[in-house]
DNA sequence: ATACATGTAACTTCATGTGTTACATTTAAT
DNA sequence: ATTAAATGTAACACATGAAGTTACATGTAT
């Protein structure tokens, strides 16, 4: 089964525009995901209409970061993707009138919705300014002579 | 995206057996599901393999229980059934060399393994006697006339 | 011999994110 | 003006794996 990934494509693709002064194209962008720019287009498009970035067409043109690191959370870009479901695996019918499978959608349904909740719970405290700090945590202990600046 | 729904399929055809006596066919397991009895059997397959049920062949064949329902739990199912992909969602490349990337999965490894965890745990604690209570319960209060036998 | 059952191989279908091509539009540089 | 470079977007093909289907071999009771 094909996983959503655009969660881990967005936070990739942000960190990047993060760590590059000024516009990055969709080509640029592409080539750090190593996938075609009409993808990074058309899932930067939603993070644009949610205002956390900006792009600027024609030439010169590209992606900005429109808002700050410390301010988006996983679950807010979550939200803006869609709420794509979670769990690759489900009920077989959600509106059964066999009294057995009702049973089972009970159970299973309240196990699902727990650790969703669970999830986006987490996704919740976890800010872009999160990761950025941890990349700058292992890119300093990959070149230690220049730890200074990361800490 | 297709939703793995073997698990829930498998429930509900373990408590059908559960409550009829005798054999129970491909063909009417089937009609429980509102399937196929070559689906049935595929599923019902990974189950004979691990003991849980027994399956006669020929004339006035078909399958039976061979396990005790409080000794079968959810996540027992679940492992039997192959350990599917529990999530829908994932990384983008699971062994990147940016270290961009490298935060980016770790952050969301981290929440998905803790996630996937407590819903195995929570798996882990359901047996099909739990769901064949909560059967008898809802069957009771469908009708009220005759609860005596399910308290 | 027949009917009924499982066992199993070999497809097709389905749903979505992903990938690709093509082209319109916008903007800056020459 | 022309050209080059960029986004915006439509339209289509591809990949994945459960689910569905067809076909047929095998086994068993009547």
């Amino acid at each position: 089964m094909y996983r959503d990934s655009r969660l881990s494509s967005v936070l990739h693709v942000l960190l990047h525009m993060a760590d590059h002064e000024g516009l990055m194209t969709s080509d640029a962008l592409a080539k750090c995901l190593g996938t075609n720019p009409v993808v990074v287009r058309r899932t930067m498009g939603l993070l644009r209409e949610a205002g956390l970035v900006a792009s600027e067409r024609g030439h010169g043109g590209g992606w900005r970061l429109a808002a700050d690191l410390s301010a988006i959370t996983l679950r807010q870009l979550h939200e803006i993707l869609g709420e794509p479901a979670v769990f690759a695996l489900g009920n077989r019918n959600e509106t059964p009138e066999c009294l057995v499978e009702q049973s089972v959608n009970a159970a299973l349904d309240s196990a699902f919705a727990e650790t969703e909740a669970l999830l986006l719970e987490r996704f919740g405290t976890i800010t872009l300014a999160d990761l950025a700090a941890d990349f700058a945590r292992r890119h300093a202990e990959r070149r230690p002579e220049r730890t200074a600046h990361a800490v």
